[in-house]
DNA sequence: TCAGTACCGGAACAACGTTCCGTATAACCC
DNA sequence: GGGTTATACGGAACGTTGTTCCGGTACTGA
């Protein structure tokens, strides 16, 4: 038999059991928060609806985009996933396009999140960094296996492409209904826009 | 001869001198504050730098986004006009592009002003009613020019491409340098894209 | 049941935007 | 020049946020 100490040293003990249900009712509350005033709703707010102090937000999520990801957490690993099943059902230019956009509606429809996604403030760095880890690989495939069969550029990179479309999901004024739709496609002809095929 | 009356009762009163100077000063030292910090410094700095009270600040800018627009009207109105210049000098596709390039360059070397172009706060509303209103025209007609010569496509609308190119200038982490301007030019090859010489 | 400690809640501090009001002074008239 | 008035001034004060600190609470394991 194996020698169990070193994961019995690994393994930290379970959390007390209200510390566990604060988690809980925190990222239950951050969410319904985050629904209705955005991801830049005061701390304060999200606290009270999650009946608990100030303290245990801060200590639970040092730092907000902590709170932010792991609120969104299961939604952007879904959207990596899905690049997958995309890449096995459609031909690669098709499955590009669908995962960008899908990619754009998972920014688009939470208020705020693409505004901090884009903030300079080193309290929101990790969500960039998390959308990072686990979608600029997913990305990076379709790019590739669409540039390798001659559909778009293959001049670009993932991440950039990645992070342009998150500023154009930042909401503006005085502009019809479907404008991130628009641009984010004229942004798509960008990278077919002299394409050529594999030598 | 004409009757002076309704020109003298249009005429507002010169503002007091004193009030004239530190409109100076202020515009000076928001100048210098905006070029070191972004345009999102305490007002307390612009104020103390200018050698006034706070007061001051808000009487003369009661919404912070018109002391934006003031500080950079002439270099915007400089960028309106040189549309003309670039039309007459170049042909219509090269004339678009030059001039989005030195749009680029106004919004993306302030600190903080794309930020604050695409802020929701209506604190800062004024700032995109400014760039609208005074190049939202010149952008129209180069990309009218260029439509019509069959060099990029005619369903995008300028004022919805001033501000997507509005959202790339902000600045972004993790991207090597050159990041701007390969997402405007990618932009701009979408405009391409498609394109077909008018009937 | 009881000790030890992990955890809690809210007061407290700091930074900022914004408003208010007593005071100072430039402009004007005589 | 001197007095009067409207204009403009400055900074204190308030409300809202992010963040930290500390005295107290209550869960866990024996």
């Amino acid at each position: 038999m194996r020698n169990l100490v070193p994961f019995v040293k690994a393994m930290k003990k379970p959390p007390r059991a209200d510390a566990q249900r604060n988690l809980d009712s925190l990222l239950e509350a951050a969410k319904a928060v985050f629904a209705e005033s955005g991801v830049d709703a005061p701390v304060r707010e999200i606290a009270s609806r999650a009946g608990v102090g100030i303290a245990t937000v801060y200590r639970h999520f040092p730092q907000r985009a902590e709170l932010i990801a792991a609120v969104y957490r299961r939604e952007i690993d879904a959207c990596a996933a899905a690049a997958q099943a995309l890449a096995r059902e459609h031909e690669p230019f098709e499955a590009l396009t669908r995962w960008l956009h899908r990619f754009t509606s998972l920014i688009a429809t939470k208020r705020g999140l693409a505004a901090s996604l884009n903030a300079q403030d080193p309290a929101y760095q990790a969500v960039p960094a998390y959308f990072r880890e686990h979608l600029e690989p997913a990305l990076q495939s379709l790019l590739g296996a669409a540039a390798a069969a001659g559909r778009v550029r293959n001049d670009v990179d993932a991440y950039e492409l990645l992070r342009g479309i998150g500023s154009l999901c930042i909401p503006v004024s005085e502009v019809g209904p479907g404008y991130t739709r628009r641009m984010v496609d004229l942004l798509i002809d960008g990278l077919r826009y002299g394409a050529r095929a594999a030598p």
